[in-house]
DNA sequence: TCATCCAGTTAACAACTGTTCTCCGGAATT
DNA sequence: AATTCCGGAGAACAGTTGTTAACTGGATGA
């Protein structure tokens, strides 16, 4: 059982957590190589140099935001995969589950979208290992299928990292479509439900 | 007959694209959202104020930049989607087009790839409605192919989109790998030209 | 109870930012 | 030849940045 940690331990984790959470609210209208360390913490409330006891630079910020923001995206993903069958029914479940997601999460999903490509290089290597844990949790998961069968391991993960592109594409979508009409939203849902659907035709004839 | 623009106009038009080009290699490090004014200005050996007589702001000069880096992706993107068809052979080439273009024009591609979601919403604005005229033009090349027949405006628009993604998805990958070994390049061309294969797979079962 | 620890504070630093206004000198126009 | 135009320079502005050092006071552990 965890020792109830010190009140001392939980107000530094608060803090920590008040500056992670001012900084994905201000990255909703900037990058992260333009976010000021006195920024963040003006935004909390706290002395600027209180800064430098829980991160050592804004990068490193941004690598503990990733972990959070992909760690949230992880359940999502596998549930996602587990429905992405040829079955269109369920592939329409699997979009609006990534839809919901969107809506839960938007400023977890613009800071990973915005980073992935972003202008710092730490955060983008981790973005990548993540995502690349996903890549292959998801050909983990597609194995188990039974239209898997004669497929060999470099095309499982090929598939794989095809469909975690997929979603995170999809994600941005809703992102842009986050307060839009609700006509527009379902048009987003159509479409990434017939992307999807195509790759999963071509995913049943590969072996042809 | 154009008339020979002015020695004025000539130099004026020489320090800004100096700008844009001194611009577009510190990005290289940075997003658009971080780039001062100043810097720029640094970098090209001129007076601060001077770039007020070419942009408003960063933000101006990177929708400036958008124009030009999406410019040079133009006729690419029609010669891939041309040669973009079921075949083994003739995708791999589409691909090597795709990785020839990244070698030639490495910061365009980083550019687009970084501020598509980038912080600063002109740009994104700008990179997204010319992404969306060559899905528009993607989707004129597709409907000239036989394949074509029975499909809905929709559906083709779907496609293009896919294929457009898949293109950014593809160039941003080369980017990753261009100072990486040819094994790992040729990894790269192999895995691409696969998931561009499935694609190509469930457009030609679609109407199953 | 007392000494230690440590998250957060205060003050100060040089360096940098975007923006304004005024001016200059050569090209363009008349 | 005389005048207007205009890209760029220069100086100055208030405000911001990251980082340092030394300090405070309440929680912690002996």
């Amino acid at each position: 059982m965890s020792h109830t940690l010190g009140i001392r331990q939980a107000q530094k984790q608060k803090t920590r957590q008040a500056l992670m959470d001012a900084a994905l609210a201000l990255l909703e209208e900037q990058s992260l190589s333009s976010l000021g360390l006195r920024e963040v913490t003006r935004a909390v409330g706290v002395a600027p140099t209180a800064f430098y006891r829980h991160f050592r630079s804004t990068a490193d910020l941004g690598v503990a935001l990733v972990e959070e923001a992909l760690g949230s995206l992880h359940p999502m993903i596998r549930t996602t995969v587990t429905s992405a069958d040829s079955s269109g029914e369920r592939i329409k479940r699997a979009v609006e589950l990534i839809a919901g997601h969107v809506t839960a999460y938007p400023a977890h999903v613009r800071f990973i979208a915005r980073e992935r490509h972003g202008g710092v290089q730490p955060v983008r290597e981790a973005i990548r290992e993540q995502l690349g844990r996903f890549a292959h949790e998801v050909k983990a998961e597609l194995a188990k299928d039974a239209e898997a069968a004669g497929w060999s391991d470099d095309d499982l993960l090929m598939l794989s990292h095809l469909y975690v592109d997929q979603m995170l594409i999809t994600a941005s979508l809703f992102l842009e479509a986050l307060e839009a009409s609700p006509e527009d939203r379902e048009r987003v849902t159509l479409l990434a439900a017939r992307q999807m659907r195509l790759i999963s035709i071509g995913r049943h004839h590969w072996l042809d």
